[in-house]
DNA sequence: CATATTCCTATAGACTTTATAGGAACAAAG
DNA sequence: CTTTGTTCCTATAAAGTCTATAGGAATATG
């Protein structure tokens, strides 16, 4: 869930003109609204927004849409891609129940799921997560 | 974890030429024997092994090990390979966040996560894992 | 009957998830 | 300089998941 109200978080604020509040998010993205406040300050540190304080403050994008990788933001948000630790590029962990990680088969057959699950998720920006809606006026994203 | 056990015990076993006690299998694999014991239950209802109870019982593989995928155990122990439930094939539950699934822009992004995931999942199987160790002797797995 | 095993149920600590609450710090407008 | 609308920070918490552990009933063999 978290992970899915941040990309729906930048994907609202991709398609806004100006910055928002975050009250003003969290009811187009429907995400509670507090929660959205965490999530938003961590999006903060991870540079994929920035945000002004005060009254008529709010957030708006730090980048182009098409340079906010979702790879980048599930990990910022979630951590590692890979299904085990020991598999991971950004957050590798030696397994307990491995001694012989070079030889390990379970880690060879996760290392190529997560590369394959790193090629999609660093291949896809918030842009194109945009371009997925159908062309209306009235933009409706989920 | 309970996911890394289960393709464990399924490695060692494809490796076996009979049937294994759960204790061999938990000492071949550094699984907790009591967790694994749970675990082969699950692998058991699911179909992937067949058990003799009493002296001498054990688990063995219910079928060729090229015919067990690591998608179906994945499926079996963790539950939906898709990273959220509108988007699983097998698992499939609306979120309370999106109205208009057929248009949900996260949705979509996910869906073509999930089918490539499960692509690479479904084509893989015990045996592929099992040829991915070394050859030599003495059979070390990781 | 003794032994080795699967199978079943209950329990539990630690951690993660998904928030909620309250208020301090800050900025702009009147 | 007060009001208003914000972000930002800290604390709390209910529910659920994860990772087991414990104890013993049922079953099979010799």
């Amino acid at each position: 869930m978290k992970c899915k109200y941040a990309l729906k978080a930048l994907v609202v604020l991709a398609a806004a003109e100006d910055k928002m509040p975050s009250k003003a998010i969290a009811k187009k993205a429907k995400v509670p609204e507090k929660f959205l406040e965490a999530i938003l300050t961590e999006l903060k540190k991870n540079g994929a927004i920035t945000s002004e304080r005060g009254a008529f403050g709010g957030h708006r994008l730090a980048k182009p849409p098409a340079k906010i990788m979702v790879g980048h933001i599930i990990r910022a948000i979630d951590g590692m891609l890979a299904p085990v630790s020991c598999a991971s590029t950004f957050y590798y962990k030696k397994c307990r129940d491995c001694t012989h990680e070079e030889v390990c088969v379970i880690r060879h057959a996760m290392l190529e799921v997560r590369n394959q699950l790193s090629d999609k998720l660093d291949g896809m920006s918030v842009q194109n997560l945009l371009d997925m809606s159908p062309k209306q006026k009235q933009k409706i994203f989920w």
